[in-house]
RNA sequence: GCCGGGAUGGCGGAAUUGGUAGACGCACGGGACUCAAAAUCCCGCGUUGGCGACAACGUGGGGGUUCGAUUCCCCCUCCCGGCACCA
């Protein structure tokens, strides 16, 4: 055994063995329980960067656990291709997107394979080949045939100096970030799936995600945004028609003052028939980026119509406005203003001086009333009617947020919001206004309950080159025709030039001429391509069947599927798994696969920052992850990267701490040395020990106890570290050489290599490869720890007074609550409290932790 | 603006179900070894007062519940992520 600890040599010697043994090559013939671990897969944007390291050495982590606790693990590993950044790059540097993208996959591939990682390789997978993207193109007209997929127009940030389409984050400040011309929107035929038709059963399914962070779930279950509401009819004065618009709060109709539409409404467009200053106004809305953090944010701006409406319910006639501030996409576009309870319309009723009134009014809780409620109500979650929040009148929240021994609690700080100046539904709360007016309304036939979604269709096409061609050819004859599957794929060409406006298959007439293939007349391809979303949104299931040249997937999908731990990135806690788990649900329904979801567990893994704020290609504050594998080996990366933070937290780099990483597995490596070198011992079995050894077995088994939970529930690497350094401080300061303490501190070794093996694959197979020769730490399996080496004869216990530390003590494990509480009055860190006048008013005693003394 | 999350020593973090705040590591200070340096090893290390025993204060800010709060509740500040064409 070398004296030093030779990091390049151990770790090329490991990846050798693991690659020509095929140690990580995935198979469904075992008869173990399977156990698919996947990291999200890598953009190819040239080098790793920290956010890859961190998020394939957790998922490598899992995944070595699980397969020495014996499970039957796939991790694979490809490459999310397409994509923006290849185009940006490929102008830059005057080459092909396709050319750039390959060769930064096959540096990348090196720096992973360099980072150690359990992969099976043979399932690589990239996202521009054609083996892959022609399926997608195949569901793409399957789901086109059974109307899933639609075209409709839609709004995009046009730069009208490059006459192109520009995505949110090339425009700056409203600005295109090459030509530096203002934005306009402009609306334009695309394609969109119908994920609104499954947002029913992405929210039920939700619930049944108990593998994902709440926070995750909380997110997806407010993205989706299931309301319940009215809508409500306004007749037009003057005109036929109503204005409709959507409410989730039908109880305040009789305080609206006014209504607001977007500038995309029709009714907008009516009103500039002969008003040139308010055709200005809706152009000077139309200006600007998409991006509803943009129009959510902007300077509230409106302008009156001078078309009035007809109140529903009073008759009152009110004015209607165009207002920034109203989405297009969400309910009808158009809203009924109620300054008084709603804080955007009050920040424009106040800047245009239009009429506030009041209709709610918050009082206090009726006692009986209220715990009659909790009787009637206290199960089920929230329909979305109930109590006021007493501050501005928020939305009912209607859930009862706590068990009902803590309800005073609850009880003291709510109010509840009635009904006033709105002549008959006065007196009355949220849920019978409610009810009263959309009765009232339906009678009337202007208006009914009515649940909405916030989420909207997805809109998949994509005006540029480096991306999945969407395989519909249009005929002037037969319309838009799915390109048949015999005719699969449509290929993108590879070899073009970038010129940083038009995408090369836009004007290329050998791509986009093409004949019908229903008629055979002369027709053209869809030049559009797909959102990259769309790639990513079905990787998972094609890692089971990558090379299944017959199929999308075949049976072995239904194998690995589901996945049983996903792993990535926080800021995909949104779009990305949402869009996973509908092209789940869509793929089942074509009979593809058969699970309901694709992710049982979620680990969304915090982001690594610089400087405050995410490591980014486009934030140009990467740091190198090469030049950390290049002078500590990977071992030392990934330990350093395991403890720095816990996963889903957000890492702050700082170059500083990668040398402890290094200083601690050097002193294993020497522990080791100094131990194999006094010759060969077989790890403690049986005898006595001295009350040294005792504590340091107990320490040991309790540690393999915690590193197991750790890895295994917990997820919290670094805490796992922390204990067996902890471990091997201990084991340090242990110095005799005599046989049963090389037994012993055989024992420990040799579980510390199997415990750190998940973290630091290479040294640990080489340290234990020097421990226990005979043996192999992949045959070794997890360690289990010895109950009998844990028990223990005293209890420490923390003694207080009036909840200050004061001392410990040390009772006997058989002591029961009374000779505990004699023993802690006898101590005179207590009995010097006991001044006079005062007494000791209770003795709260927390077995096996704490006792504190109450004096007063 | 809306949705989600976060804030603990000089720094990264620990405290798992309301029970010893600061584990483990970094940085720093002192010492040993060395001709010297590096490496390594040992000791110290929240703040204030005290020679010390010890005491008081202390988990972004303000209030509350509790024998006891980093942890639960209310309000506020700042930071991070997402907001549908970055991936």
């Amino acid at each position: 055994m070398q004296q030093q600890y030779p990091f390049k040599q151990i770790e090329q010697q490991a990846q050798q063995y693991w690659e020509s043994n095929k140690t990580f090559a995935a198979s469904e013939t075992s008869d173990k329980p399977k156990y698919y671990c996947l990291s999200m897969f890598p953009y190819p944007s040239g080098r790793l960067h920290m956010g890859h390291v961190r998020n394939y050495t957790i998922g490598d982590v899992l995944s070595r656990f699980h397969q020495m606790k014996g499970y039957n693990v796939m991790q694979p590993m490809g490459w999310d291709a397409f994509g923006l950044p290849a185009e940006n790059a490929a102008i830059a540097n005057k080459t092909a997107p396709a050319k750039w993208t390959y060769e930064n996959i096959e540096h990348m591939k090196t720096q992973l394979k360099q980072l150690g990682l359990g992969v099976d390789w043979d399932r690589e997978i990239a996202t521009c080949k054609p083996e892959y993207y022609k399926w997608e193109q195949w569901l793409f007209t399957e789901l086109f045939k059974k109307g899933l997929i639609y075209k409709k127009t839609a709004t995009v940030n046009w730069d009208p100096v490059d006459g192109t389409v520009l995505a949110n984050e090339q425009v700056i400040d409203g600005r295109g970030w090459r030509s530096g011309a203002l934005i306009e929107k402009r609306d334009i035929p695309q394609y969109f799936m119908k994920i609104t038709a499954y947002a029913e059963e992405l929210l039920n399914g939700l619930d049944k995600l108990d593998g994902w962070p709440e926070q995750v779930k909380t997110m997806q279950r407010n993205w989706i945004g299931k309301s319940y509401g009215c809508e409500v009819e306004f007749p037009i004065v003057g005109q036929s028609g109503n204005l409709k618009v959507y409410t989730t709060r039908p109880d305040t109709l009789m305080g609206a003052t006014y209504v607001a539409v977007a500038a995309e409404h029709a009714l907008a467009t009516l009103a500039t028939k002969d008003n040139p200053k308010l055709a200005e106004f809706i152009a000077e809305c139309k200006r600007g980026s998409v991006a509803e953090a943009d129009v959510a944010t902007a300077e509230k701006k409106g302008m009156d119509t001078g078309l009035f409406v007809t109140h529903p319910l009073n008759g009152e006639q009110l004015p209607v406005w165009i207002a920034n501030y109203v989405l297009a996409s969400y309910g009808e576009g158009a809203v009924m203003a109620v300054p008084a309870h709603d804080e955007r319309d009050f920040e424009f009723a106040k800047k245009y001086n239009l009429s506030i009134k009041q209709v709610i009014e918050f009082k206090s809780f009726d006692k009986k009333e209220f715990l009659a409620k909790l009787i009637t109500e206290q199960s089920g979650r929230g329909d979305g009617y109930g109590y006021g929040d007493g501050e501005g009148g928020g939305h009912g929240d209607g859930i009862f947020p706590y068990t009902v021994d803590r309800w005073q609690e609850w009880y003291a700080n709510k109010t509840v919001g009635i009904c006033v100046n709105s002549g008959k539904y006065d007196g009355l709360n949220f849920e019978q206004a409610f009810n009263a007016i959309a009765a009232d309304l339906e009678a009337k036939n202007l208006g009914k309950k009515r649940t909405q979604f916030r989420l909207r269709d997805w809109g998949v096409s994509r005006q540029r080159y480096w991306g999945c061609p969407i395989p519909i050819i249009h005929c002037a004859k037969c319309g838009e025709v799915p390109v048949p599957a015999e005719q699969l794929p449509v290929r993108l060409p590879e070899d073009v030039t970038m010129d940083g406006v038009v995408s090369p298959i836009k004007k290329d007439p050998s791509f986009y001429e093409t004949t019908c293939p229903t008629c055979g007349g002369k027709a053209t391809r869809e030049t559009d391509t797909l959102d990259t979303f769309f790639e990513s949104s079905w990787y998972f299931a094609r890692y089971a069947s990558f090379d299944c040249d017959t199929a999308m997937v075949d049976e072995r999908a239904n194998y690995w599927l589901p996945v049983d731990q996903y792993v990535g990135g926080i800021e995909h806690a949104i779009l990305h798994l949402l869009y996973a788990r509908f092209f789940n649900k869509l793929m089942r329904d074509v009979g593809l696969i058969k699970n309901d979801e694709p992710f049982t567990n979620l680990l969304t893994q915090g982001m690594v920052l610089k400087d405050g704020s995410k490591m980014s290609k486009s934030k140009g504050n990467t740091v190198d992850p090469q030049a950390l594998i290049d002078t500590y080996g990977a071992d030392t990366a990934r330990l350093f990267m395991m403890f720095a933070a816990p996963p889903d937290q957000s890492l702050e780099w700082a170059d500083s701490g990668v040398e402890g990483a290094s200083r601690f597995l050097k002193r294993l490596w020497k522990a080791c040395y100094e131990h194999v070198e006094l010759g060969a011992v077989i790890a403690y079995t049986q005898g006595e020990l001295s009350a040294e050894l005792k504590q340091l077995r107990l320490q040991l088994h309790q540690t393999i106890e915690k590193v197991g939970d750790d890895y295994g529930r917990r997820h919290n690497f670094n805490t796992a570290i922390s204990s067996v350094m902890e471990l091997m401080n201990a084991l340090a300061k242990i110095e005799a050489t005599d046989e049963t303490t090389r037994s012993v501190r055989q024992e420990v070794l040799q579980n510390v290599a199997l415990l750190l093996s998940p973290i630091v694959p290479h040294i640990c197979q080489a340290l234990f490869s020097e421990l226990c020769p005979a043996n192999h730490i992949l045959r070794a399996g997890w360690p289990e720890a010895n109950k009998d080496a844990m028990v223990q004869d005293t209890v420490e216990y923390v003694v207080q007074v009036n909840g200050k530390l004061r001392g410990n003590l040390s009772v006997s494990r058989e002591a029961d609550k009374t000779t505990i509480e004699k023993m802690v009055l006898e101590q005179t860190y207590v009995t010097k409290f006991l001044l006079e006048g005062t007494s000791v008013r209770k003795i709260i005693v927390v077995p096996n932790k704490l006792v504190n003394v109450v004096i007063a």
